[in-house]
DNA sequence: ATTCAAATGATCGTATACAATTTGATCACG
DNA sequence: CGTGATCAAATTGTATACGATCATTTGAAT
């Protein structure tokens, strides 16, 4: 493998949850490209420790989606098929809008005041160039919607976008075109206006609306030449 | 613990995935209580497997929400707190009507006949008593939204849905009061007519409504002689 | 009799060892 | 030169071993 998260400072206790987030943030960052092999004694040596560990976290990840696990083979980050991709945008257009929902049940000053900031935050990102800005943009981009989600207070919400959230990161990365980030963050903006004036239909269609365009922005054709390599490398 | 399915039966290939199906079954049909104490040396001994592969299967058990795993102190069968279950249930009313639009997409007339299939399996169970009727009966009902959602052919909103069925089984279990089933049972048959008849929206209402009337029927004031059990025991 | 501390036993966390499977290469043969 | 078989290296699957942590009990002191 290429690089991961952090390995293995001096006094943090590397567990299992350590290793998943750090693996995690690295394919959710594209800083480790679809089809990539995971092999259990190099990350283990990575971060130190043993194979062990390094099942658990794998298999976890496994669980999310995240990591395909083959049996005998070993775990390869996910490259999900263009039907994966579509099922994990059917899947947000019917949760988000509920998210939105439950989540203006509970919305106070302080939680919108959270929101504007990460839209400040994402707005400045959109200006900047390179690739370490777009890593940051498409991650500040998933916080918003983690945002939302954790305002229900609902944890198993929370749970599932946190799933939905990463794997479409890894759909973006995949299949994601180009500048399409500059028009989400006006679609952000709006979003939280409409909350704000109290307008939940008109957030829920933006919302709807928002992850049509999200997936419309991709090019899900079968060839990038690498539906062989999907053959192939999955 | 008590009993688990089919321990270890002599040609039978014994993987983690066939452990943590049958503690799952077992936790869903009601064979292991809530709060039981689910030992890896005791489990693998019951599946003579060594611990390896029972903390594998209590580790996936514990992400999707069956079991607790608490540090040093091992693993037990969820209990989960009226919080919980409102949250669980909150979830269920987004996403279940969702599904059931997504369904509508894909559904033919082999797909109605199984599901008028296992209506009338579910009207025979309710006609009948005892314990073991029961348990079948909640299995029934969880089947009918699950075999909703495989309709829809999307494997997330299916995997969602098998979460939130298994875990329902579990607050049931817990809080659930007495002869509720028979008229969800009809509630049942009211969604799939609607469905027979284009009548979407109609069926959207009647499965929300559905499932306001699951959780009516919970009693889950925080007493139930348990709550100091939930404070030790879990 | 009660309380607290130390010892003991049980259980979990992690590492390591060995078995099983896959993969890749080498070599023989058509 | 291509094809297939055989063997070695690498990787995963599972079991076992050992150290660490937690629960419980014992026993002495108050």
């Amino acid at each position: 493998m290429t690089s991961a998260a952090a390995p293995a400072e001096d006094p943090i206790d590397v567990s299992t949850q350590y290793i998943r987030d750090s693996i995690r943030d690295a394919i959710v960052d594209r800083r480790l490209a679809p089809g990539t092999k995971l092999s259990e004694a190099d990350v283990g040596a990575l971060f130190k420790v043993s194979r062990t560990l390094v099942r658990g976290a794998l298999q976890a990840l496994s669980y999310e989606g995240l990591v395909n696990v083959e049996k005998n083979r070993g775990a390869f980050v996910a490259y999900p098929s263009p039907e994966e991709a579509r099922q994990i945008f059917a899947t947000r257009r019917v949760i988000e809008p509920g998210i939105l929902r439950e989540a203006a049940k509970h919305i106070g000053p302080s939680h919108l005041q959270h929101l504007r900031q990460l839209l400040t935050e994402e707005g400045r990102l959109t200006g900047e160039r390179g690739q370490t800005a777009r890593r940051a943009e498409i991650k500040a981009s998933g916080d918003f919607h983690l945002t939302l989600a954790s305002i229900t207070g609902n944890a198993v919400m929370q749970r599932f976008m946190d799933e939905l959230v990463a794997r479409s990161s890894l759909v973006i990365a995949l299949y994601g075109q180009s500048a399409i980030s500059s028009c989400g963050h006006q679609e952000h903006q709006d979003i939280v206006t409409a909350i704000e004036s109290d307008d939940l239909d008109r957030a829920c269609h933006l919302m709807v609306h928002h992850i049509d365009h999200i997936e419309a922005d991709l090019d899900m054709r079968e060839n990038r030449g690498s539906d062989l390599r999907e053959a192939l490398g999955l």
